[in-house]
DNA sequence: GAGTGGTCTAGACCACGGT
DNA sequence: CCGTGGTCTAGACCACTCC
């Protein structure tokens, strides 16, 4: 047998091995920490990381006392990693231009109080701008504060600095909400991302909540060729 | 000094609440684990593995050497629930209906090899089918299976089930990639979703792996009007 | 070279939940 | 009840990397 260095890694490997191989099907019980320390000649710590991983992983499934098992309806779920817009134009290697087209403070809108959840007559900063690579668009963006939540914003030199890097800067734990939907390209859109009206642009809104307060809803249009990517 | 229990979970929310209240500034370095179980009254594994799943959550950096310090740009993830086809259209209420509009084993084509890297001369099941939501076209479905991968799917009888119940039934994976994009119906695409060739459809491209060998890869095409949601 | 995180061990106690 | 996973401990060695 390959007892070589029994690490965690060997230990997730050859679980994953031995699931491939049918030796354990879906649903199949698999044996207890002990039993598989034991046989592989490791400790039952080194067992338990490697099976709570692959738990969390959503290949096994684990309970007290029941034991633990292959997962027959696998725990489908991928994560997206929300970008800074410069750092994801920079990682394509353009260069990345960033400009304010508009910006104003007035009441919410009624669609916008009632979407994200601001009482009525709340002030907010609405902004809208674009992101360029290479002097290509790249993005649109359409952008409301609640200046209640971030006083600091109205005061904010947005001209410069996106309104996201900006925020980001201060805000480490939001909840955020993302709704995603291929649109057809309105007139304006269409000309900041120089496409012809109707195309396909792919839409991200996203909510962003400080306990449980709107901080801004950001409305982002991609042109035909953007692609988001997610992984487990 | 809150000398509770003093588990990991305890001292993830210590660390948290410190980079909330700027204890620990982004950008800041924390004490080693060594000090920090010192000064918490835990062992050094303890801390060890709280640190751990925070740098796994994207809160702090860790490096060799260089110490553990508070990400300045927090990396912030949402997560998306992959739902069967058949749940998702049955949430809203509406009556499933599936079925299958082409089946077909062969070779590759090499454009599929590249993509999701397979031996050239693999075989593969193709299949299209279509889901529907009381009646009305809900998603396109192209899918490629990977017989070297999952052999008992050149036997499986897909007019009834669809592939994805079916794999997910039966075949463990571990690795999800999702590509998403808005494109422009094709003729065959319109045809079948009952919309204008040309009109913009939010497309999904799955490609799924079992310890890094593909399984398959799914592409999913959805009429306007369909929204995929995403949470922190 | 020295300090930090990365990992492993052997043992222990606990909490949960099937039987 | 009692076996299983969940967690903690104290100690150890290693690997990497910054100085």
């Amino acid at each position: 047998m390959p007892e070589a260095p029994t690490g965690y890694k060997e230990v997730k490997a050859e679980i994953v091995r031995r699931v491939r191989d049918r030796t354990w099907p879906p649903g199949a019980l698999l044996p207890s920490e002990i039993d598989l320390s034991g046989e592989l000649g490791c400790a039952r710590a080194t067992v338990n990381r490697a099976m709570r991983e692959l738990a969390d992983e959503g290949l096994l499934e684990r309970r007290r006392r029941a034991g633990t098992r292959v997962r027959t309806a696998p725990q489908r779920q991928a994560r997206l990693d929300i970008p800074i817009t410069r750092d994801e134009v920079e990682a394509t290697g353009a260069a990345y231009r960033y400009a304010l087209v508009e910006r104003s403070v007035g009441p919410a809108p009624d669609w916008l109080s009632a979407r994200i959840g601001l009482p009525s007559s709340g002030k907010v900063l609405h902004l809208i701008a674009m992101h360029f690579a290479d002097q290509s668009p790249y993005q649109h963006e359409e952008r409301w504060i609640n200046l209640a939540a971030v006083p600091d914003a109205a005061q904010a030199d947005f001209s410069r600095t996106g309104p996201n890097e900006w925020l980001v800067r201060d805000m480490p734990f939001n909840d955020i909400r993302l709704d995603l939907r291929a649109g057809a390209a309105t007139p304006t859109v269409a000309a900041f991302l120089e496409i012809a009206i109707e195309s396909p642009v792919f839409v991200a809104e996203r909510v962003t909540r400080l306990d449980g307060v709107a901080i801004t809803l950001a409305r982002l249009s991609f042109p035909p060729g953007y692609r988001m990517r997610l992984q487990t």
